[in-house]
DNA sequence: AATTCGGGGCC
DNA sequence: GGCCCAGAATT
């Protein structure tokens, strides 16, 4: 059933999905404000990251960065510190480069159109569209993982949702139903919808509150999307190398994975290999699987490009990927650096 | 069109 | 362990 079929009345279902949310919807610290600044942390936060997540760290990072200017004024490593296990480090690169801009460049407004906000690094067709709804209550359409699965089952949609096709299909289906009176609610509430009714494997359709717009037989199985790369396994070999009460780190190079910041230095060699570990631990990065081994060095090695000694106390306050940081605070690892502490 | 970029939470 | 996610940028 389409917007195009007798039953579909559109009106309905606006009012019917605002309705429940304004009843059912759950209240986050980004629904009680419409300041884009605050939105839009909470959007680059929330790309690719769960709410449970983002919810442990958006107070903090609100307090430290009340305002582009607040983030714009501290330097790079302060900001990849503060953005630590949240992941998606270019997020908070973009986000600097955006406070800038709106400081430096537009007078500490934003834009409030499409146009100006995809010129924004780090914002594309979702973002602008979360921006211009909940900040600025504009029309404007967005398709999210969650806005996926709702329209795909309304629809009775088994294109895959992450092809061109289903995307373009989705884009233009937003932007049809997306409530000009209430945008923002309803942008929300078609969100809140996918969250919680129509989650992915229990969908309950017994409370929906536009089950009489859906046409999915099987909702379960929907949405289709195209199979996932293959994961890879790699084994990595790092080494903990102490001097005086220093260790030696690495600074990741600008342009490759974690950028800007510091990791126990790599060491491949034979010689390295052949030591002993004092750590082993396995997680997972993108689509690999990683084993990783930190060997104890006491002989002193050739030092490589952007690796430097750090004193201990400057750990702390430097940025560092999860594994990299988890190593440093382990058992294992603090009772030999307690020795230099 | 495919790949790169993290990490935590959940099952 | 595998799967998922309030995506965007690059190749």
């Amino acid at each position: 059933m389409t917007d195009g079929t007798p039953h579909f009345n559109i009106h309905a279902f606006r009012n019917a999905l605002v309705e429940w949310f304004r009843r059912e919807g759950r209240d986050y610290p980004w629904r009680r404000t419409t300041d884009p600044w605050h939105i839009l942390v909470s959007e680059l936060m929330l790309q690719q990251t769960t709410i449970p997540t983002v919810l442990g760290r958006y107070d903090r990072w609100m307090r430290q960065f009340p305002t582009p200017a607040h983030l714009a004024a501290v330097d790079e490593q302060t900001a990849l510190r503060s953005w630590e296990g949240l992941g998606y480090y270019r997020r908070v690169r973009s986000l600097q480069a955006i406070a800038r801009e709106i400081v430096n460049e537009f007078g500490g407004r934003f834009p409030d159109n499409a146009e100006g906000l995809k010129r924004l690094p780090g914002i594309g067709p979702y973002t602008s569209g979360a921006l211009l709804s909940f900040a600025f209550n504009k029309a404007a359409p967005i398709v999210d993982a969650n806005v996926a699965r709702v329209l795909a089952r309304i629809d009775n949609y088994s294109v895959p949702v992450d092809s061109t096709e289903g995307q373009k299909y989705l884009w233009s289906r937003a932007e049809s139903l997306v409530d000009p009176e209430h945008a923002r609610e309803f942008n929300s509430a078609i969100m809140e919808l996918g969250q919680t009714c129509c989650s992915i494997s229990s969908p309950d359709c017994l409370l929906c509150p536009v089950r009489p717009f859906c046409s999915a037989e099987r909702p379960e199985t929907l949405p289709v999307k195209n199979p996932k790369p293959q994961v890879t396994r790699v084994e990595h070999h790092d080494i903990l190398y102490i001097r005086g009460k220093s260790v030696l780190l690495a600074k990741c190079p600008e342009g490759k994975r974690h950028a800007g910041m510091y990791r126990f230095p790599q060491r491949e060699d034979e010689h390295t290999l052949s030591l002993p570990h004092v750590l082993k631990q396995t997680y997972s990065i993108t689509r690999y699987r990683v084993t990783r081994y930190i060997h104890h060095v006491t002989d002193t090695p050739l030092l490589r490009e952007g690796e430097e000694f750090v004193p201990l106390d400057k750990i702390h306050g430097l940025p560092m990927a999860s594994p990299d940081r988890k190593a440093l605070n382990s058992p294992t690892l603090g009772k030999l650096l307690d020795h230099i502490r």
